[in-house]
DNA sequence: CAGACGTGGCC
DNA sequence: TGGCCAAGTCT
């Protein structure tokens, strides 16, 4: 980092006049509350900021405090981070919010130190938090940071390897305003999804167009330099469309892993069989549930839903039966009119439009 | 370190 | 339409 002091500091003032102009109104940024910026910042965590404002709103109202989060059914936790995605989210949310309560006694700690041993809370989220809520000076660096500071400096470091976070927390350390830390890091935040975002950027025009070595350089697009990521894995399943008088068959899906704790038909996963044939299928059922069903094939369409790292291809098989228990296997009738108390997970409403009506 | 872990918007 | 991207963390 070359800059002189004065440099950095006509840098500061620039970047925070025009926050204090120009800085986005998110609801968010109403209060300093540190449950307030937790919850938020964990919402918005590889989430884009009007996906989150509902969210945000709903979960404030039925959750208020971090006691009353604390003290939360999960499932009700679960129902409302419905269709946000990253559910293990919502759970260690839930269960940061009982670390502070339980393990704190109510009183929030405050340095980045602490805040990084909560549930969740990684090295971005603890920097937001103890800059935003208690104006201690620690970077936030999440992707907006890392392109518009490898814009700044033009630094070649792939951001998508571990060992660079360390390279921008240092520059970042120098840079960051004492007196405003909490602000500064919003305003590289703001700026990253402005004049310095990823598609379309307009870097000539931005605050900080002085400061930007790649726009010098006439090198913007060439940052943040990161390596791709791989594609998809498809993964075939048979899911399983079983109703009685008294309703649809969903399970709970276990504790960990892909949707932990969401309910969706029961899933086969196809390379799992050993011969893939309806009889397998029906086999491979029947022992799932402990109970014989006649499973048919409902028509030829495959409903696919794509996740970050992996495509699953679905091909629904359809019964109807007798209501049976299913309590043993974490089962549960539901009738089509009850679906939407259960926390469903997109790929199952999508399943749902496919194969009810 | 590499891979798991969701979703909606965009072109 | 399929691929890529967006305020990361955990194992």
């Amino acid at each position: 980092m070359d800059w002189s002091a004065d440099k950095i500091e006509a840098f500061r003032k620039t970047l925070l006049a025009w926050y204090d102009q120009e800085g986005r109104a998110l609801p968010w940024r109403v209060d300093h509350d540190p449950y307030h910026v937790m919850v938020s910042e964990i919402m918005l965590q590889q989430t884009q900021v009007e996906t989150v404002k509902p969210y945000y709103a709903r979960f404030l109202k039925q959750f208020p405090t971090a006691a009353a989060l604390a003290d939360a059914p999960e499932a009700l936790v679960l129902k409302a981070w419905e269709g946000l995605g990253y559910y293990s989210r919502a759970r260690n949310l839930q269960r940061a919010a009982q670390q502070i309560t339980q393990e704190h006694g109510g009183v929030w700690p405050q340095t980045a130190d602490e805040l990084v041993k909560l549930a969740g809370i990684g090295p971005y989220t603890a920097g937001a938090i103890a800059s935003i809520a208690f104006n201690q000076p620690e970077p936030a660096i999440d992707g907006n940071a890392f392109r518009v500071f490898a814009r700044l400096f033009c630094i070649e470091d792939d951001i998508t390897l571990p060992k660079t976070r360390r390279v921008f927390d240092t520059l970042i350390r120098q840079l960051i305003d004492p007196d405003r830390p909490g602000d500064f890091n919003q305003a590289i935040m703001d700026l990253g999804s402005t004049y310095m975002r990823a598609k379309d950027p307009d870097a000539a025009h931005s605050p900080v167009a002085a400061f930007d070595a790649s726009l010098a350089a006439n090198r913007v697009l060439d940052f943040p330099v990161k390596t791709k990521k791989k594609p998809p894995v498809v993964v075939p399943y048979y899911a399983l469309v079983i109703y009685s008088d008294q309703g649809y068959l969903l399970v709970k899906r276990p504790k960990t892993g892909m949707l932990a704790n969401m309910w969706m038909f029961p899933l086969i996963k196809r390379t799992d069989l050993t011969a893939d044939t309806l009889d397998d299928a029906r086999a491979t059922a029947a022992k799932m549930i402990g109970h014989a069903v006649y499973l048919t094939a409902a028509g030829t369409q495959v409903v696919k839903h794509t996740f970050t790292h992996q495509q699953w291809q679905l091909t629904l098989l359809t019964a109807e039966a007798s209501a049976f228990d299913v309590t043993d296997f974490g089962g549960r009738w539901v009738q089509a009119a009850n679906f939407d108390e259960l926390a469903l997970p997109t790929v199952q409403k999508k399943l749902i439009r496919v194969a009810i009506k």
